[in-house]
Formats: structure tokens, sequence, C-alpha cells
DNA sequence: GTAGTATTTATCCAACGAGTTAAATTCTCG
DNA sequence: CGAGAATTTAACTCGTTGGATAAATACTAC
């Protein structure tokens, strides 16, 4: 690949090594985990010198915290786009469900270099400044949505925004994140696109269903083509 | 601490060195991942010499699939043990739930371990026969806990049981199996006692308000050391 | 152009890590 | 007891891997 044009032997970019060493480090670590993760296929899937790493980056471990803060950058940015006060309380908490599904289908790295670092116990996340400076959002416009929802009496209760903010994630999260080993264990592809419309159904049913106290469409009835065209409009 | 007494160099002992060397390999790779556990660190862990792994078991790749193999084994058979079929279907939830997140709880490993061969896409347990014939009791019991709930008019409607097995297991799973790193983000410790009574309080509400439509405890309202006290028994 | 700096390449290496070899020790059974 | 099998030990192999060194090449300012 790399730039056709020009005879000289290379040019210089700075800027643009530097980010396609962090993308092909985000690729490997996501791929193979910290340990696993091998610096010379870094190097090499950078189209780039084993020495440009540690030129532009630092060592395999800052290579990876870069990659996770960077990851974590990247969703709390998305999330910002999002604004759910303006909507009616349920609709804003499927937005929100839908959001999060989409955004877990559309980043698969980023739910595995979550698991990567939560089996290092976060030790790199703990060191990590910028981190921890970078609240996600969507806690306190939960908050509010809920809060709301109680007063205009759509919902039953006032149920705490980090235990829903953790259940949401969960419900998304883990389905993706562990569908490898359930499509072993069930027999079924978790992936296939209706599978996943149907779990994303699910989701939204299971949750609205347990804020309204209506049934909603808890038992998975499909949303079809809609949620699947909408998975690259939403953020 | 090995055995005190003879004055013997060593004595014999297969069974037990075997089931060392398990244990040690268990340890290793729920701590590093498959491809940062260290075969020699097994060895010592268990005792044993190096070359022992490859007489006892096989090589990394084969020590890592039993010590999978062992892990689904295990909990299919604490599964079995729980008989929901007598209880009234909203307490056969909340009992599958309570026993799900002890579970968890009580086999850290076992989430780790999940999430390692989730990295791997499962190709190891793609290859596994032994882990694609032992089936989960808990959907066909889910199955029918639902359906008769339904009938009697607890619930509202018959959810798939399959996806309601998979929403429980991520509500448990996710919050345990990435505590470290939601620790961090929120700044707080959710492994703490009040944190985990207070997490599994709000998904048997969570669940609970789905199915049945009414809030039950959702909001999280503290079951305290009630709980607590059961983690042990349960199971 | 040229001196100085920034960026990139080409090699090298010491440590490590999985797996092997061969010998030693203990057990078993006639 | 003694031969043969099972189990355990110690030492070694050899490819891999993170990281380092030093030289080369492109860019910038003058």
């Amino acid at each position: 690949m790399a730039k056709a044009s020009r005879p000289a032997k290379w040019q210089r970019d700075p800027e643009g090594m530097r980010l396609r060493i962090l993308a092909a480090a985000k690729r490997e670590f996501s791929a193979y985990g910290l340990a696993g993760a091998r610096v010379d296929r870094i190097a090499e899937e950078a189209g780039a010198n084993k020495r440009m790493l540690y030129y532009h980056v630092g060592n395999k471990e800052d290579l990876y915290l870069t990659v996770l803060e960077g990851a974590y950058e990247d969703i709390r940015a998305e999330e910002r786009t999002l604004d759910l006060e303006h909507l009616d309380p349920p609709e804003a908490i499927e937005r929100l469900i839908t959001f999060t599904w989409n955004y877990f289908i559309r980043n698969p790295e980023f739910l595995a270099l979550l698991n990567t670092e939560n089996l290092e116990r976060a030790a790199h996340l703990k060191r990590s400044t910028k981190v921890k400076s970078m609240h996600s959002p969507f806690v306190e416009m939960i908050r509010t949505v809920v809060n709301r929802g109680v007063e205009r009496g759509d919902f039953q209760v006032a149920m705490d925004p980090v235990q829903l903010y953790i259940s949401i994630a969960a419900l998304c999260f883990f389905y993706l994140s562990n569908s490898a080993t359930l499509s072993v264990i069930f027999g079924r592809n978790l992936l296939s696109p209706e599978a996943k419309d149907e779990r994303l159904a699910h989701v939204v049913g299971l949750v609205l269903a347990a804020l309204t106290g209506k049934p909603a469409a808890a038992a998975g009835k499909k949303k079809s083509a809609k949620a699947r065209s909408l998975a690259t409009t939403t953020a």
C-alpha cells in the first residue's frame, strides 16, 4: 500500500506515523491481550520500524496505556453527542441502550481492551490521571431522565443511575464480548443479524419493563431491519 | 507446605500431583491469561518440576483446555444441585440470580477464564467435545419456571429463556468481571460488602420487575447482611 | 548549500520461555 | 531381592521477544 507517488525513498510524517502505530497497537492489543501482543507485529502492521514505536510512543506498556486512554476518549466523545434530556424518558432510555449496543458492535476492540485491562486488575488504568478525569456524561443524564420519568408517572421507581448504567452496559457488553463462548454453548450463532436484533429488542424490553412496569416488548418481538439500519446512524 | 514427615527425598503421588498441577494452572491462567501464563510458574506453584506438566497433562494448550473444561464441569455440577421447579416462579428466579451471583463471587477464576477464552474467540472451546456435551440445566429450568409464572399470573410475558439466562449472567458477570475498571471510573470500591449487596438487590429487583411488572425492590433497597450470609450456603 | 535537528532504518543482543533429553529415584510385583 | 515400569529431577536446546545502539536519511533554518 503506502504512498504510491514520489520516487523518494520515503517521506516524513510524524503525525501519521504515530497514528498508524496507535491504530496497529489497538488492533494488536485487542486481538491478543497485553501479554500476547507482539511489538514487532505492531511495527509491521503500522508499516513502520520497531524503533519507531519507542521513538513516538514509548515501550510496550506506554503503548498499551495510550491505546487504552484513546479508547476511553473515543467512547466519551461519542457519549457527549447524545443528548437524552430532550426526549421522553422511555425514549431516552431506549436511545441510550441502542447507542450503547451499537457502539459496542462498532467497536469490538473496546470490549477486548476492557477485558484485558480487567485481567490486569486495572493496574494501568489506576495510574492514568487522564482516564480518571474523563467522567461519563451518562450517569448524570440517566439521573435526570429517571427522575423526570418518575415525576411524569412514566417510571415506577427511581432506580440508582449508576446501577442502571452498569446494567445497560452489562446486558450489551456481556452478550457481545462473550458471544464466542456462548455461541458454542448454545450451539447457535449469536452474532447473526437476526440474533443481534433479537438481543437488542430483549434488552430494551427488559429494562423498559422494569422501569415502567408495562410489558413493552420484553418477550423479544423482532424490530427487524429498523434497528440494524440505524446502527451506523447512531452517534 | 509439602509433606513434613519422612526423610525420604520424595514420595510418589501421581493423582495428587496432577491435581496440584491443574489447580496451579487454573490460578495461573486466570491471573495472567493464556499468553501471559508461565509454564515454569505453574510448575513451581504446583511444587512440581516443569517436566511433570508435560508428563501428567500435556503442553501449555492441553493444560489450558483441561483447566477450562474443568471450570465448566464445576459450574454445571453445582447448577444441577439447584432445583427451581419446586419454588414459586418469582422465588425461583430470585434463587437463580442469587446462585449465579454467588457462584461468580466464589469463583473469580471462572470469570477470568471465560474472558480469556473469548479473547481467543473460543478457539479451544470449539475443539472440546467434552464442553459441548455439557448443557446447562438452567435453560430448561427457566423455560418451565417462566411458563408456570405466566400461567399463574405471576409474570406478564413469556420471556425467551435463553435471553433471560444470558441477561441474568450478564448482570452478574459484567459487574464482577469488570469491577476493577468500573471502580476506577466511578471512584468507589464496587467490591465492598455493601456495594455487592446493593448490586445483588438491584439485579433481583430489575429482573423481577421486568417479569412481574411490579416495582419489587428495583430501586435497590438494602437486603443488608441477609444475602451476604447466604453466600456460602447457596449451592 | 550547509549545519543542525528530527525522523527512520538496519542490526544486534541478552533474557526469557516452551518444550526436550537423559538420567535418577521410587514403586510394584514376581 | 531384583527387574521393569512409573514417576520425578536436572540440565539443555533453540526460537522468540522486548529493547538498545549506531548509522543513515530527510527536513529546516540560515
